[in-house]
DNA sequence: TACTCATATGAACATTGTTCAATTTAACTC
DNA sequence: GAGTTAAATTGAACAATGTTCATATGAGTA
């Protein structure tokens, strides 16, 4: 008895077609918002009929929560990425990481926090862990350079730190009002890290 | 002549359902979030036709930006009511008063900072200003408290401080997430800012 | 080839934002 | 107060968009 399972022609197409979908869909939100994606204009970009689109997903919220979850996916790959040998350096690195993927993606970590489900229907609980799990990135370094502490403590650290500087990011990238330029963001970043890190007793990188 | 007209019957109506008008849209965001705030609705409970709604804030939009405006007033407002004898402990209210509004009105917050436009058509400026404004009231206290600093460096400072404060607010008020208890924010907030104010060299207030 | 059933289709439907010609009504004139 | 005018109101019709489902298609199978 063979396991593993040779793909038959149908589902080569069906997975072919989901990967097509979640590719324009994703196109659409990152070069003009969440807003502007309709299931017309994807199954048309796509080359399949709307039907497709719906049992592929479900509904129109599951091709969002799916590119959102990739979304969060490829943001922490990109974070797992940031060199580790020097845990203050590492802080540093996973915000301006951060910040990049950030003023790249603007559009498509929008629609990641902002997305709201229809009626009182709940977020996906595995997105919410992932981003949660992104934001516990920084509890490794914290550890090391926080030796003595709680380690509930650090964990909650961790998610404040990561959450500040979401904060500081998202509303710094927030079009229009003055405009904070991007490498002018970089410099906040990193003086609110200075600070930061001072106040719990770390010695900064300058 | 007589500059101060009285209002006519005319105006008198159209001013009392503009109120109603935001009253019912404002509850029904406050109450079950913004995407389930339907034109027909609003004018069913107003007791009007949809076209009303229309003739007196041109689109939908409209009616949303001007709940949007009222709650960015509203919030100042209560900013502004932070005592300011203390510069210490006007800041650990500012932060404090935040919470207490957003975890108060969460689905009026998030309709201001998540709510985006049509198309590309920009969100007005006037409201992103007001955000600002509200998010410079730490100014005051922070130029008090390092007297020496830059005041463009303090302008910057306190916008970045409140950015933070409201990503850790924003995040930790979200839904399901092992639900971060109020009270456990609170502390998280001024955990937040005790380290934060000492790596300014702020003498904390505990 | 013939048969079966999963999948794809897209017209029809449901919901919701938007418009505008017709109607109503306040304000004004005499 | 009746008539006139202009502005506000109405709601049916329209437009845009999410959703469904009876039917058609085609891959798998004997």
């Amino acid at each position: 008895m063979n396991n593993v399972q040779e793909e038959s022609l149908r589902d080569q197409k069906k997975n072919r077609r989901r990967r097509q979908i979640l590719e324009i869909a994703r196109g659409i939100i990152a070069a003009k918002g969440l807003r502007s994606l309709k299931v017309r204009d994807v199954a048309e970009a796509v080359g399949c009929s709307v039907g497709s689109v719906y049992n592929e997903f479900g509904d129109f919220d599951g091709v969002i929560l799916t590119v959102n979850r990739e979304t969060v996916q490829a943001l922490t790959a990109r974070l797992r990425g940031v060199p580790a040998e020097d845990p203050v350096r590492q802080l540093y690195g996973l915000a301006e990481t951060y910040l990049d993927f950030f003023a790249g993606h603007a559009n498509l970590l929008r629609s990641l926090f902002e997305h709201r489900m229809e009626d009182d229907r709940p977020y996906p609980d595995d997105i919410l862990q992932m981003v949660m799990d992104a934001f516990a990135l920084m509890h490794p370094p914290l550890v090391r350079l926080l030796p003595d502490a709680d380690d509930v403590k650090i964990a909650l650290l961790s998610r404040t730190l990561f959450s500040a500087v979401h904060g500081i990011i998202s509303l710094g990238l927030e079009e229009r009002m003055v405009a904070v330029p991007p490498q002018m963001l970089r410099q906040q970043i990193e003086q609110f890290l200075d600070v930061h890190l001072k106040g719990l007793g770390i010695l900064p990188l300058r």
